[in-house]
DNA sequence: CCATTATATGGCAGAAAGGTCAAATAGCCA
DNA sequence: TGGCTATTTGACCTTTCTGCCATATAATGG
């Protein structure tokens, strides 16, 4: 493997780190401030363990920071920009819409 | 399963389709133009099946659409702002760097 | 029609990711 | 110290993802 794939692999990860249902809505939440695990627990409705390791490959990949306050932990996003992301997502969301539109137009079914 | 997990779901399959170091050279290639499935090929250094699955992948998710053309078929981004994505990776990158900084200084090996 | 080229698909084996349970750690307070 | 709470970690199992091979499909030229 090479240097140039290393760097693409690198980058990866840090996608890789977003790209779960339960982790998105971490990041969402963590969009409004600082939250303890046991508020994103409550938000994404798994196990406390679930929620630990999901908050361990996003702090691994860089994209959360933690902070000990007694017995809890909270959680902030460490890069803001992360938030851009959901904005293009729409965006192909609905490029989607409007594909499957144009589909069915072509298709003489709609229109 | 209820409506707002299913919402993420839809938004993460989305992210996950560019969470690999291939399908990242795919799109990096693709921003500076439409690409047929043999160039892709020669870029990524893989297998063509391979490459022709990881297409498939980004196709479904809505990140790029094709075109055929003879015997070839051409590929190319859908929704420009996915570059946004490379730039944010970026600063996690950066901030990743300043991170381990402040770890080093905070153990006193580093200033 | 046949051969050739470009791409896609099905099947399978190995790798990686995700979830759950139990156990470990760490801070707090009595 | 001992018990309590919040969080993390380890072991394990199940599911999903990747990559490769062989095979299919589709367009082209002879």
């Amino acid at each position: 493997m090479n240097e140039r794939h290393e760097a693409y692999k690198i980058r990866a990860q840090i996608i890789k780190a977003m790209a779960h249902p339960s982790r998105l809505m971490i990041i969402d939440e963590l969009s409004r401030g600082e939250r303890c695990v046991c508020d994103l627990q409550r938000v994404v409705g798994a196990d406390m363990s679930t929620v630990s390791k999901h908050l361990a490959v996003m702090r691994n990949a860089g994209i959360v920071e933690d902070r000990k306050a007694g017995l809890q932990v909270f959680y902030r996003l460490r890069v803001p920009c992360i938030l851009q992301f959901f904005g293009c997502v729409e965006a192909v969301l609905e490029s989607r819409i409007g594909a499957q539109r144009a589909d069915l137009v072509g298709r003489r079914i709609l229109q």
